[in-house]
RNA sequence: GGCGCAUUCGUCUAGUGGUUAGGACGCAAGGUUCUCAACCUUGAAACAGGAGUUCAAUUCUCCUAUGCGCUACCA
């Protein structure tokens, strides 16, 4: 039998960074086992899916590469079916209509109001008390003909226990009396989470269910339901959860963008080199090593490597130089400068297309020394955006001064607004304007004037580049070119500033 | 409250009944350089705590602590 895995996810906001992990799991265990890995949207709850937020699910999972091998199964189509699979275990006696009326929840915090509840059961709770469990299936049908309204609440047996082998954290039991009948569909005939699950799992015929650890718990319902519905139980497999610095939890609400994929995407991430780094948080293939090809990835996992402890999100909030995971970042910029040129080229493309900075040119007359000039400034970058703001000045005119940089290398050495439109003429008569011929010129010049080679050169970066770091500054001058230097190098503006 | 799961450097992790407990990111120092967040070298940095089993425990068992999850007519 060939696996069948699925990414299920319910569209109430963007896509987590934590689902994509499960996303990409899912998707790495399917290839490597040469199965199909599926996509369902579970969008039950009317009231808080949102087809924006589909659009987003969607949109990441292109992104980062985990497309699904099969159409697109979307629950909320099938609750149709789901009723059914009620009605049926209602007729076969193994669910049965709880008449007690719902209760409304009084509190705005519903978690809370469980755990209260909870507390005040003090544990002693009987899970198989309700006075409708028992009812004859005739009283039944009375009353819920004479328009009462019930819910449906399956008869978990009352005596013995669940148990599965998972995959990730091992043997897990459970004994019934500590599962509570659980409702199958609302009074109003909704189909509850559970029951969809698991119906839409027996339908899409998965035979793997890879998830978070959240559902650990859930699955001796869902188990109990596999059974009354006499389908065959899937294997599974539950993932550690990623947390916030801290041990907290990661969510959208307290930690805003940084957990939703989307984020990094237009943060200038290389799907690759996310996709890479998310792999290797809660999993490892027990090699000294960080970089590895998808190919590679669908070669090395398996599940056994999975860590049963949560992995934390490393960030600190508030800090431009950490605002993410510092590995995640560091990953990035090993991809961007370590990647083949011409896989770069058409992301540093696109980006400066968005930037408004792309030419035509650089396509076609000037397609070498894009390039070269890419080549030579990526590097010292750590995502794409990289290119559009540091490295602006390597494709436009119109690039800002950081004042720090004026500020050190500039109008701290004074005689330089005199010298440097000086060296700018000395360029002028240059014939053959290369990187070691500048240098002889330049050298020159700087003995000429008794100062510091790195007086005119940092001097000269600040000025044509806007900022104090970069490559040499030989390099930068023969690729932006004579005329460029010899206009930059003669430019009063930062001057000014 | 009940049930469950987890615990190796700050973070991601490797690992074993006897190891100088390894790597990566980050951090620090030094080197190189015209600058640097690049590059090279070096360094600081961990087995949650307590019992037990054992010649020997970070590794096995138990307890405690801490964290997380579940405990809904949410998903």
């Amino acid at each position: 039998m060939t696996t069948r895995v699925r990414f299920a996810p319910s569209p109430t906001g963007y896509l987590h960074i934590g689902a994509t992990r499960s996303a990409l799991y899912n998707y790495l265990f399917a290839r490597k086992t040469g199965g199909k890995f599926l996509l369902r949207i579970e969008d039950t709850d009317l009231a808080r899916s949102t087809d924006e937020s589909t659009r987003s699910i969607l949109e990441g999972l292109k992104w980062i590469g985990l497309e699904p091998d099969e159409e697109i199964v979307f629950q909320s189509d099938n609750a149709e079916k789901h009723r059914q699979a009620a009605v049926k275990l209602l007729d076969e006696g193994k669910a049965y209509r709880d008449f007690t009326p719902k209760e409304q929840p009084t509190d705005k915090n519903i978690k809370q109001a469980i755990v209260d509840r909870a507390r005040a059961a003090h544990g002693e709770k009987h899970m198989r008390d309700n006075p409708f469990r028992d009812l004859s299936m005739e009283e039944s049908d009375v009353k819920a003909n004479s328009g009462e309204p019930f819910a449906i609440r399956l008869k978990v047996p009352m005596e013995g226990k669940t148990s599965f082998d998972d995959a990730v954290y091992g043997h897990q039991e459970r004994d019934y009396n500590e599962i509570e009948d659980l409702v199958l569909l609302r009074s109003d005939g909704h189909p509850l989470y559970n029951l969809a699950v698991v119906c839409d799992d027996i339908e899409m015929r998965i035979s793997d269910v890879i998830r978070g650890q959240d559902h650990l718990t859930n699955t001796h319902k869902q188990i109990l339901l596999y059974e009354a519905l006499g389908a065959p139980v899937p294997k599974f497999a539950h993932l550690p959860l990623i947390l916030a610095p801290g041990g907290k939890k990661l969510s959208k609400r307290i930690h805003g963008e940084i957990v939703s994929l989307t984020t990094y995407r237009d943060a200038g991430f290389i799907a690759a080199a996310f996709r890479n780094f998310i792999a290797l948080l809660g999993w490892s293939a027990g090699e000294e090593r960080e970089i590895y090809t998808l190919a590679e990835l669908v070669e090395k996992f398996s599940l056994d490597h999975v860590h049963r402890n949560p992995a934390i999100f490393n960030f600190q909030e508030g800090s431009a130089r950490h605002w993410t995971d510092d590995k995640a970042l560091w990953m990035n910029a090993e991809y961007i400068r370590a990647m083949p040129l011409e896989k770069l080229l058409p992301f540093v493309k696109a980006e400066l297309k968005s930037a408004k900075l792309w030419r035509e040119e650089y396509d076609d007359d000037e397609k070498d020394w894009f390039e070269s000039t890419v080549d030579l400034i990526r590097h010292r970058f750590f995502t794409l955006k990289d290119f559009s703001n540091q490295g602006r000045a390597y494709f436009s005119e119109d690039f800002d001064f950081d004042l720090a940089a004026i500020e050190k290398n500039l109008k701290k050495f004074p005689e330089l607004q005199n010298w440097l439109p000086e060296l700018a003429e000395r360029f002028a008569s240059v014939e053959d304007f290369s990187h070691d011929r500048i240098e002889d010129v330049v050298k020159e010049f700087a003995e000429e004037k008794g100062t510091k080679l790195g007086v005119i050169m940092n001097g000269a970066r600040a000025l044509l580049t806007g900022v104090a770091v970069g490559p040499s500054m030989l390099s930068v001058f023969e690729t932006l070119g004579k005329e460029k230097s010899i206009l930059r190098l003669k430019s009063q503006i930062a001057w000014n500033m």
